[in-house]
DNA sequence: CTGTTAGCGCTTTCAC
DNA sequence: GTGAAAGCGCTAACAG
């Protein structure tokens, strides 16, 4: 590494693509070509101005860039929380899309604050980034259209609603994914099967329903809104909502629970009623994040993929920027059951 | 929201300070230092500058920022992943503390590539972000040394290696939070304690084996290596780890994990061999993840403030930036030792 | 208090 | 193939 002149204020001055034009004896133009991998510059020149600047550790100045080109390399990602394993998982994937292609994240956790939210939106999409991934964002339809007649770009991941056609989407196939967990339950003779959804009105939640009910019908088995009970995807709320079910007269042999959250959140239910696990009741969740397989019994449940719903939202936001049209606007990935030791065959 | 106008590509053209300028009838030098909240405006020119401000939807546009400002608002955080959850809570952290002054975090996961991260950090210094945060870094002090003689404004967030004075780092109290682990067990009762340690010659190792060491010398014991198995802070390697030191001849009666992982791997090897948890073998672990005190038993542990760590390099940052200097370069925050279901009294 | 002006570093026509 | 020059939108002296 050189070392670079400095400044009055004693921070360095940093390399300026003008030094490199000097150097190297050619214009700035050249160098932008030759830096943005332009196709119409000799092979000489082009190699002594790469020579230069590697020589001097010349980067562009994004800033720069970005005011003149109009792009800024940067994404911007608004996501209720980071923190959440859940969340994690989906940025962890975008992250590595984006900086396969040398874009950047730029994080804007709104905890769950839609004016925040919005507000953050529009500075993010003015000379900030290039376009964003929305995580479970909390606009309702016409703001989010609105953003799109605007000429925002951006992705939804997980939409909290049913979205409009033309806003692109990516989620997991929530009720084939529900579908399966039931129909497993169901092979397995439970008869009797008990739901924890999450919040009443979430596309996941709807979405996850539609499966389970559907699994229970082709079983022949009218849904039993005594043991079908709605809470919040926390775990806390799977130990309240799983002791409801647990406590009604007729108690379900199995439950399936919407997420992992609220399946750990039934175990600790079940277990403090002396309930034994996959003896007495089985249990499967929806998720599979990490601590599924390290609980005890390991958990039984649905694969989202996660990081790859992440990577596949940049997919989209891609062709979104390069202007490519697509058919799909909508995304769908599979999910993947897997079967562990939290559910049993009935006992007699 | 109004309507923009569109640009000839059918982009929308984004409001620029010139049209609030003449919409306002000032300069843009003024709806500058309205927007910018300086002092020296009219109550009357403010008010109405911001009306218009709020009118037409205006933000400035912050590749334009800066680059005529020379600061960007951005900060870079290099991690080796964004996962974990360990990872995930320091960039909760950081970005909660960020966001309060408006200041947004660029997410840089390096896969801990070395070479990869350098050049991160160098873009990222150039005209890209103000300043950044380093979660653990491969880089040399040499290395960071260098940086900071180049004027990178940065703070290191758990370092790998004994770090120079002059690097800012912010770090848990290893050693005495290991200590405290370790008096806790020997207050049980227990004197055969074994440990799983980290990758050696990591920091966050040797600090806590000091105070594992510290601890069982306090109490007069000699550490015996045959007890004291180095690992990888994973879940596998504590399962691996675990098995090891419950096959040798004379068993401990309580295994000191370096973290959480290991120690839940640990769980699960004790476990395999028929072990119960804490009656046979008391486990206490460091970091108190979320899920340990979801695990069973639940686990007793150290818990690591990692979202404040998070934010107290963001407060050190800020500084950094205001070019205030301060005392202390290298931040220790304290731990605290948390109580749960895997430890008890050891059995006669 | 407010306006004028000179760039910040880069990309991109448009000539040559 | 290469260079000259015009900004991109904004901030920060500097005048007044």
């Amino acid at each position: 590494m050189s070392e670079p002149a400095n400044g009055n204020d004693g921070r360095p001055t940093r390399v300026t693509i003008r030094e490199i034009a000097e150097l190297a004896g050619v214009s700035i133009a050249t160098v932008s070509r030759v830096v943005n991998g332009r196709g119409d510059v000799s092979a000489e020149t082009r190699e002594n101005v790469q020579r230069v600047v590697r020589e001097r550790g010349y980067t562009v100045n994004r800033s720069a860039r970005g005011l003149s080109a109009g792009r800024t390399g940067f994404v911007g990602v608004t996501i209720p929380k980071v923190h959440p394993v859940y969340f994690s998982s989906i940025l962890s994937g975008a992250a590595e899309a984006l900086s396969e292609q040398d874009m950047r994240i730029v994080l804007c956790p709104t905890e769950h604050e839609h004016d925040r939210e919005v507000s953050l939106l529009e500075r993010l999409m003015h000379g900030t980034t290039d376009g964003a991934l929305l995580v479970l964002p909390e606009e309702t339809n016409d703001e989010l259209e609105s953003l799109l007649n605007h000429g925002y770009r951006f992705v939804v991941i997980d939409p909290l609603k049913q979205l409009n056609e033309r806003v692109p989407a990516v989620s997991a196939a929530n009720s084939s994914g529900a579908n399966q967990a039931v129909r497993h339950l169901l092979a397995l003779g439970h008869r009797r099967i008990g739901a924890i959804t999450g919040p009443n009105g979430w596309l996941a939640t709807e979405e996850r329903r539609g499966g389970y009910h559907a699994a229970l019908a082709s079983a022949g088995i009218m849904p039993d809104p005594a043991i079908e009970v709605a809470s919040d995807f926390q775990i806390e709320g799977g130990i309240e909502a799983g002791g409801r079910l647990l406590d009604v007269a007729e108690r379900p042999t199995a439950i399936f629970a919407f997420n992992d959250n609220l399946a750990i959140g039934a175990m600790q239910a079940a277990r403090s009623r002396g309930l034994r696990i996959p003896e007495d009741l089985s249990i499967v969740g929806f998720d599979d994040l990490e601590w599924a397989q390290h609980v005890t019994p390991a958990l039984t449940t649905v694969r989202q993929p996660l990081a790859e719903m992440g990577r596949m939202a940049v997919s989209l936001l891609t062709r979104l920027l390069d202007n490519q049209s697509f058919e799909a606007l909508h995304v769908e990935l599979a999910t993947r059951f897997i079967v562990r030791g939290s559910t049993q065959r009935v006992s007699a």
